[in-house]
DNA sequence: CCTAAAAAATGACGTTTGTCAGCTTTCCAG
DNA sequence: CTGGAAAGCTGACAAACGTCATTTTTTAGG
């Protein structure tokens, strides 16, 4: 099923280590990290983990987009986060000792290195900054939910589009961003039919380019103000 | 303007410290706690910061509940979280360096207590166990802001009243759930008018029942299904 | 106990958004 | 290159919800 074959990045050479949690390392912590890891291929839409499952260990994004996302009653995924390159995910259920509360699978292609609850935890245990990194991440993306939280409860499916544009084109960088409409649509909270129409809309009005999948923002200014200004 | 009287509350006999973050403590460490917080008494809706400032310390709630929350655009709160007895609130942004993305006022009477910043870190730097139950709240946190999140997306505003009564019934435990019908749809997200309805359809299928303000959950139950199974 | 202000309640109405059904285009494995 | 499946798109329709305006009830301070 998962064709896992090896693809080997040592972290030293890791040109996306230089962010996260995973920077601040000294030599030797980079050394012991490198010893620990284990290297992984995804293909495009594989599982890294799911819903109610307990962690083994966490997942460092070396290339490829993976997408974080929860199953509603019904089945549908809301997406709370797109991971990109150098972005650790699935530390947090391990941390709370609790199962997942969020699948996790990627969106393209990918290389992504493994390290084991164990040797996550020791590190973490004995390495002051990587702690602080952490303690600094979980509480940037609490508050990072909490304006996700208010722009659902409070604004319209338009606003809350162009609010997720701006974030995705901050991910994608200078590629285009390449979503499905279903996957764009649970990203913002809408119906699929919905996101389409609207992408229609923001098209006409000259805020976006659409070829075929890929969506380019090509007016950043007038996305930024119909989301309702700033943050 | 705050009427801060002192209502001193020693640490040791503190009866809500065993669970939180604080719980785990030794004797030394508890003394030490109590040696650097002060107590303060809080009137109903008083102010315990406010989103953009920068955090100075950490609020201990011995006594009263207190809203966090979000303002939206046109000025809307969001509650993201009711606090209650026993809970510490307001380290999130002291630990991510940034500047409050949350506000927080009490909703009744209240006996907080505060700990400085400097005094809180240093706690965090040399307790491994305070350390451990801080990165386990922020997790478990995340995980419950993720669960919100999808509510808020995928579910009806009916669903989501449910939903949130069967969490403000175990925050208020014995007592009746005692909020104004504002603050209520602000947590719930929606329209006042719209929830205003929506209670009093409850009460009419005996999901509930209300005496002017106060909202008494009388089929538990019934609410765990509608909101759409357990969680 | 009384009164002004805040909160709660109700009705009428419009709009946004979701749903369903059908159609077209794109993608990709063979 | 090709055919079937997945993804994308469109239209019609209905329901859920938000808004505004107004009235009633409750609260709290003097």
């Amino acid at each position: 099923m998962l064709d896992k074959s090896h693809k080997h990045v040592t972290c030293e050479k890791c040109a996306v280590r230089n962010s996260g949690i995973f920077s601040n390392l000294s030599n030797d912590e980079v050394c012991d990290l490198d010893g620990h890891k284990s290297c992984y291929y995804y293909k495009k839409h594989q599982s890294l983990f799911v819903e109610g499952s307990y962690p083994r260990g966490v997942f460092c994004i070396n290339q490829g987009k993976v997408k974080i996302y929860a199953l509603g009653d019904e089945g549908k995924e809301q997406i709370v986060h797109i991971a990109k390159e150098g972005e650790v995910v699935g530390f947090r259920s391990m941390l709370s000792g609790e199962p997942y509360k969020l699948s996790a699978s990627t969106l393209e292609d990918a290389n992504i290195c493994f390290v084991s609850k164990d040797d996550f935890l020791n590190m973490l245990d004995s390495n002051t900054s990587m702690r602080n990194a952490v303690l600094k991440e979980l509480s940037k993306e609490l508050g990072e939910r909490a304006i996700f939280i208010t722009n659902l409860a409070q604004k319209s499916v338009r606003e809350r589009l162009a609010y997720a544009l701006m974030i995705l084109q901050d991910i994608y960088g200078e590629e285009p961003i390449n979503l499905t409409r279903e996957d764009l649509a649970n990203f913002v909270g809408t119906a699929t039919e919905t996101l389409i129409r609207l992408l229609k809309d923001f098209k006409e009005e000259g805020l976006i380019d659409v070829q075929t999948r890929k969506v380019f923002v090509t007016d950043l200014d007038g996305l930024i103000q119909l989301a309702g200004g700033h943050r």
